[in-house]
DNA sequence: TATTTATACATAAAATTATTATGTATATTT
DNA sequence: AAATATACATAATAATTTTATGTATAAATA
């Protein structure tokens, strides 16, 4: 079980597209997604995560509204007008990235689907 | 022409690919080599490579002897015996980390040779 | 031949990012 | 009643990268 390391760098990107996809997501939301997708492997926690969401709206990606769940605070998050406008081209850059990646450790694949 | 951004974390498993792969290696040469495999895209510059170099040596993964080129030195690195039996599962290790981002970001390879 | 570019090493301050630890609190399950 | 899960957050430390700077030789070009 390696933790969040892998996604050095990509948190910020990751938790675009799972905005994106899912409209709207709060910050623990976010963190079970990864832990699913990765099949328990990746543990986002909340020092990397927080940081990052803070920043995504200070940088006017990301909008936040907080909803009452009885007496506990939960904080959506979804894309700013900004936010849309810029995020096929930040997903598509970390994409090309990633494929980088895959071609300088020797990884092969035959085909691709980037879309 | 994007920089070494998209290195962040992979450098030190980079530099044990190449090595490994060329018996020895110096660090120009490791720049000039990842600039060719990625078309020129990438640029690992010398305040990354260098202290990346150096905590390998440190780690006692790379060891390190200096030839002289006419008066100008140049200094080869190689695996050691630790760097020899570690190569293939830190290797192993970053190509999972790359074909997680790959799965995270759906960039959906239909085949993959992780060999 | 003078200048620029390429080769070749290195360090160091500042910035960025992640790790680890801690803090607070409610809701649910055992 | 206690433990675990949900839900936010920050802050010190550590690690890594960026950017800038430094030194010097070799080769190519103007």
């Amino acid at each position: 079980m390696f933790s969040q390391e892998i996604l050095k760098g990509t948190i910020k990107p990751l938790i675009i597209k799972l905005v994106s996809e899912n409209g709207q997501m709060y910050g623990y939301q976010i963190t079970q997604k990864v832990k699913e997708m990765s099949s328990g492997s990746i543990s986002l926690t909340e020092g990397a995560l927080y940081p990052a969401l803070h920043k995504l709206e200070d940088e006017g990606i990301l909008v936040a509204k907080t909803e009452m769940l009885g007496n506990r605070p939960r904080k959506y998050y979804s894309l700013s007008a900004l936010g849309e406008q810029t995020a096929v081209s930040k997903l598509s850059e970390i994409k090309e990235s990633i494929l980088m990646l895959v071609n300088l450790f020797d990884l092969k694949p035959l085909v691709y689907d980037i879309k």
